[in-house]
DNA sequence: ATGGCTACGGAGCGTAGA
C-alpha cells in the first residue's frame, strides 16, 4: 500500500501534476495540504475519476486539507483545528491523517507563537492514536535537524530552537519521523531554488511504535517537483506492507 | 535591494507562503 503526502499550494492550480502523480505511482492514499479552496469549489470529480474517494476540509484562499483514498473512507474527522489544517479518516484497515502546521511567518511574531501552541496542542491530540495503526503525513513547516535546511547555521522560521523542540516532543511521545534521511521536500520558487537545491525538509511521515514495523520504504518524489507549474513542495511517498 | 516567485481574491495590489 502506497501513501503520499503533498502540499499542493492550490489543488486547482495542480490538476496536471495530480494527474501525473496518480498515473505514475497509483498511490492508494493521497494526503493533501494547502488545497486553498472552499469545499463547494473543490475539483472533486477530477480526482474521483482516478478512482479516489475524497474527504475534505477547505476554506477560502488559504489552508485546506484532504484525504483521497481508493478504499472506503470512514470515521472522517477534522475537529482538531478550527482552521482547515487537519483531517483524519479510517481507510484500508488503518487510520491516516493529513496536517498542515502553521507557517509561523517569522521567529517571535504572533504567528510564530500560534504555530508553537498549535504543535503543542496537536501532540496532545495525537495520544488518541497511540494504540492504533496510524500514519500521519503532512507539511510540518519545520526542518527538525540542521541538515534539513540548506543554509549552514540557519535558525530562522522553520529552523528555530523552539520549533525543533516541539518536533522533538512529537518524537518523544513515540512518533518516529520515517523519512528522516530522504532529503529536502520544499524549494522556494524564487532565485531558482529547486535548480540550486536550496531546500528545506518540511514534509514528514510519522508512525507510532505499533505502526513502524509495517513500514517498507519511502522517498521524496522529485520528478513531480520537476514538472511544469509545480507546487513549491514535492510529494513524499511511503510504502507499507499491510 | 527586506526584493526575488506564485496563487488567491477580485479587479489594485495586498497578503501569505517559509
Amino acid at each position: 500500500m502506497k501513501i503520499v503526502s503533498w502540499n499542493v499550494n492550490s489543488i486547482r492550480a495542480r490538476l496536471e501534476s495530480f494527474k501525473v502523480l496518480a498515473e505514475r505511482y497509483s498511490p492508494e492514499v493521497i494526503l493533501l495540504q494547502e488545497t486553498r479552496v472552499e469545499d463547494h469549489l473543490f475539483p472533486r470529480e477530477f480526482i474521483e475519476d482516478y478512482g479516489y474517494n475524497i474527504a475534505i476540509k477547505g476554506q477560502k484562499a488559504r489552508n485546506g486539507v484532504a484525504i483521497c483514498s481508493k478504499l472506503p473512507l470512514e470515521e472522517i474527522n477534522s475537529d482538531f483545528a478550527e482552521e482547515a489544517r487537519y483531517i483524519e479518516a479510517f481507510t484500508g484497515g488503518l487510520f491516516v491523517a493529513s496536517v498542515y502546521i502553521p507557517n509561523g511567518q517569522e521567529v517571535d511574531c504572533p504567528q510564530y507563537f500560534y504555530k508553537l501552541k498549535f504543535l503543542e496542542n496537536f501532540i496532545e491530540y495525537l495520544k488518541k492514536f497511540k494504540e492504533e495503526i496510524f500514519i500521519l503525513g503532512g507539511d510540518f513547516n519545520v526542518g527538525p535537524y540542521p541538515q534539513d535546511i540548506y543554509i549552514d547555521g540557519y535558525d530562522g522560521i522553520a529552523g528555530s530552537l523552539k520549533e525543533r523542540e516541539a518536533i522533538a516532543m512529537l518524537r518523544e511521545s513515540g512518533f518516529k519521523d520515517m523519512l528522516e534521511t530522504a532529503g529536502y521536500t520544499w524549494w522556494s520558487y524564487r532565485q531558482r531554488g529547486f535548480k540550486k537545491d536550496n531546500g528545506f525538509r518540511l514534509d514528514q511521515f510519522y508512525m507510532n511504535k505499533k505502526t513502524q514495523p509495517i513500514f517498507k520504504e519511502g522517498k521524496v518524489l522529485l520528478d513531480i517537483r520537476e514538472l511544469e507549474r509545480p507546487s513549491d513542495h514535492a510529494p513524499i511517498m511511503c510504502e507499507i506492507i499491510y
